[in-house]
DNA sequence: GACTTATGACTGACTAGTCAGTCATAAATT
DNA sequence: AATTTATGACTGACTAGTCAGTCATAAGTC
């Protein structure tokens, strides 16, 4: 038994694809892309490491050096994904808040194109789809997104909200006490794109543009 | 193999708590209650049979003797809950067919009403959460769902709205292009409940009824 | 710079455990 | 006693996780 084996995780403070296999994109990245395959096509249960490992051209004991077991490959890949977006969200939420205010309808739309362009159509959208999911069986991942993407976001957004209804902007204090009604509609997009869109293709971006002007346009029509 | 054990589904038809075991409920039903359970606590790959029998006081192979195999049940469970939702809900939209035009603003209401109360506030919000959840992977039930509940439900709201828009009640044609705005908080609520709810309760028909006043208050306020 | 030794990332056959589905038997019913 | 309904021990397929061994490369030695 190597004894050492426990908190393994080669290389990660360096980041560098370094010797052996030179071509060698980081095994790391490899297994993480495999994993968002398998995951989002089977779920957390049905997956197999076989076929991750078999994806990522890698023998399933690498995974291992890797990760500590399927559910921390699974939590990871989940946490690692959303905060790229999650950067760019506060850089859209905090652009305006010096100078001049951002409508918060000019807001509304940023966001939900930032969403339509960096999620929905990427492949980040499974990974939303799969914390809606898997979340309920990993308490553990559901409190980190509630802490980290969903408190935070919905906070901001009814700030500003907040203002928005001081400033005349909103009428009705209805998305300050739910800021969640702004985005609904992204996350309906997202489960009808992996169910139902063979059926009847969904145009995310326009349904998000068509929720925003129902929103705020009535407000400016006198 | 039991030859007849393909179709068996005994008493199907009869509908009746009938004979032996007098407090007898339906077997059947028994297993579907803690299928119910089972299912939506762990997802349709981790649920256990075994765990199935033991919740509803019945010997593994009983389930056999009602369902084919774990899938069956599975999908038989997500069809028939549903059914009786549907009912009322044709029930709600056809209300004002005839006679005066209920206008579509009390019609989302009581739609809205309808399904927090027997959706949303029950052990029926488990069932779309697990269609939500579980029908990627059943593209049978995919397919059962959009052709049963949702193509018919959005068309019938579609089909309200764009008489709502002949008729002045709505500016916007949004609702007609996407009728889906008009249910995404349902499926967000439900989707917090499962699992933000206790960090951060939702009270889901207020949330509701403040999306419904925003999509119809603004018209009439002048 | 050739040759030897050391390293540790990587491998994949193997183990131990799980669980859907079966079936010989038993109980209940008619 | 014949038939229907129920039981639960059992089987076999499947898979997460392990670990002894390999080998490309690095480091040390002359």
């Amino acid at each position: 038994m190597r004894t050492l084996a426990k908190k393994k995780k080669p290389k990660v403070a360096t980041a560098k694809p370094q010797r052996r296999s030179e071509q060698g994109a980081d095994k790391r990245e490899l297994i993480l892309a495999a994993a968002l395959d398998e995951f989002s096509q089977n779920g957390f249960a049905s997956a197999r490491l076989d076929d991750v490992a078999k994806r990522a051209n890698v023998a399933k004991g690498t995974i291992y050096l890797y990760f500590k077991d399927k559910e921390s490959l699974f939590q990871e890949l989940l946490r690692t994904q959303i905060s790229p977006v999650m950067g760019m969200l506060e850089a859209v939420l905090a652009g305006g808040k010096d100078a001049k205010p951002v409508p918060l309808r000019e807001l509304a739309h940023r966001v939900a194109d930032l969403f339509v362009e960096q999620v929905i159509a990427t492949r980040r959208k499974d990974i939303v789809r799969l914390i809606l999911t898997e979340g309920p069986r990993f308490p553990k991942l559901a409190e980190f997104y509630y802490r980290e993407v969903i408190s935070r976001g919905l906070g901001a957004l009814r700030a500003r909200a907040e203002r928005a209804v001081k400033e005349g902007e909103l009428k009705s204090d209805a998305l300050v006490r739910f800021p969640q009604l702004i985005v609904a509609p992204a996350l309906t997009a997202i489960m009808w794109k992996s169910m139902f869109d063979k059926f009847e293709p969904l145009d995310a971006k326009a349904l998000m543009k068509a929720h925003i002007e129902n929103l705020f346009d009535k407000e400016e029509r006198q």
